[in-house]
DNA sequence: CTTTCGATGATCT
DNA sequence: GATCATCGAAAGG
């Protein structure tokens, strides 16, 4: 059965399903998608609860571009913006299997440690070379290309790590049995 | 294996 | 002034 690449048509938590098996390439560069986790619109944990601010703007553009921000002043994020249009939904990349690139992975994250090379969402960024210019951009190549899933993926799913606010939700979504998490995904 | 903690700076109140 | 969608090193079991 041939899959495809998810709908951005859809809600954020559809996306976060739909994008684990998918393969994530920055200029070629990458792997595929392992660890994603969804922030909808009306959710306190989101950077866009609150409304449009200088930072979020991207959020708000057209489902399938890119929300990049700094985290902790230290990594930054990757995201993929979802429906509904305008109201500030994406999806948080977290960790990549990696698949393309390795060398130039392992060059700017400064180690070759395949396992810890994209697990975590500053790590994503890190080793495809993500930055604030990609704040903005839109799906497609030759800079963003996403690949459907070749096989379908068997899901595991638990709460979103790293937050304080609306942690309740199981709207974190990994490749079940991965070892290129950022971290174990606990028994529902 | 686990928990704790410092780095570091933009963002928002 | 407080918070933060993180990381990695260090210390403890």
């Amino acid at each position: 059965m041939e899959r495809n690449l998810p709908d951005f048509a859809l809600g954020p938590v559809e996306v976060a399903r739909g994008l684990i098996g998918c393969t994530l390439l920055v200029h070629g560069v990458g792997g595929k998608i392992v660890e994603a986790e969804a922030y909808d619109f009306d959710d306190e944990a989101s950077h866009s609860f609150g409304g449009v601010t200088a930072r979020n703007k991207a959020m708000f553009g057209p489902p399938a571009t890119a929300y990049v921000y700094l985290s902790y002043g230290l990594h930054w994020c990757f995201n993929l913006v979802c429906r509904p249009v305008g109201q500030g939904a994406a999806v948080l990349v977290r960790a990549l299997e990696p698949t393309h690139g390795v060398n130039a992975m392992e060059a700017r994250r400064g180690t070759s440690d395949l396992r810890r090379l994209c697990a975590g969402p500053g790590c994503v960024a890190q080793a495809l070379g993500v930055d604030r210019t990609f704040d903005g951009a839109t799906i497609g190549p030759p800079a963003l290309e996403l690949l459907p899933p070749t096989a379908e993926p068997e899901l595991s799913i638990g709460s979103r790590i790293g937050i304080s606010k609306a942690a309740n939700h199981p709207w974190r979504f990994a490749l079940k049995g991965s070892r290129f998490l950022s971290k174990p995904v606990k028994p529902v």
